[in-house]
DNA sequence: ACTAAGATTACCT
DNA sequence: GGTAATCTTAGTA
């Protein structure tokens, strides 16, 4: 994908990388997913954003330019990771909850520790492809990162509905899926 | 300093 | 359907 794919509405971006593939090479083993589903998030104006009270000690990816790699732990314990979209400064990100694996499964079976559900939510997905929170920052458009975005076929269909697992600003429809 | 809640997941009944 | 695992941030004292 290119620069300014990314830069523009963070909800048109998401659904723009829908079908686009994730690829990562850390610890020198390529495994790669097809993004299914993906949520967008706003700056400052949107309450379920992690952006919304401004910047903090973890969350600064999110300020860089789009297209840098913002993870964030969840809950402790997994690791989520983000498109950072939009102009820099706006704070915007699309995460990504779920990939079909294409490279590399039998690496993210051993790292998830069991055969199914492999990359089918957003902890799962960062824990198949090895994300860590050093990744944090990272350029994912730079041919030289170890953790890239690169572009695949558009879904014919895709469906938009509310985002999971917030409490806030519920009600924008803002979670996109690949239908089957 | 203390407490509650969170963009989650896995395992139990 | 309920809950534990685990850590950072924010709000309260």
């Amino acid at each position: 994908m290119d620069r300014p794919d990314l830069a523009g509405d963070v909800a048109d971006v998401a659904v723009g990388m829908l079908g686009a593939r994730l690829v990562s090479d850390v610890g020198g083993e390529r495994t790669s997913i097809s993004i299914v589903e993906v949520e967008a998030y706003g700056g400052l104006d949107d309450p379920a954003s992690h952006a919304h009270r401004g910047r903090t000690k973890t969350n600064g990816a999110m300020y860089g330019e789009a297209g840098t790699l913002y993870v964030y732990r969840s809950h402790g314990i997994y690791r989520c990771c983000n498109v950072v979209a939009g102009a820099r400064g706006e704070a915007a990100a699309v995460l990504i909850r779920a990939g079909r694996p294409l490279e590399g499964v039998d690496v993210m079976v051993r790292r998830r520790g069991r055969d199914d559900h492999v990359a089918d939510g957003p902890g799962k997905l960062g824990q198949a492809l090895g994300i860590e929170l050093d990744h944090d920052g990272l350029d994912l458009l730079s041919p030289s990162s170890p953790i890239r975005l690169e572009a695949g076929e558009r879904p014919r269909r895709f469906e938009a509905t509310p985002r999971i697992g917030i409490s806030r600003a519920v009600e924008r429809p803002w979670r996109f899926a690949v239908r089957d």
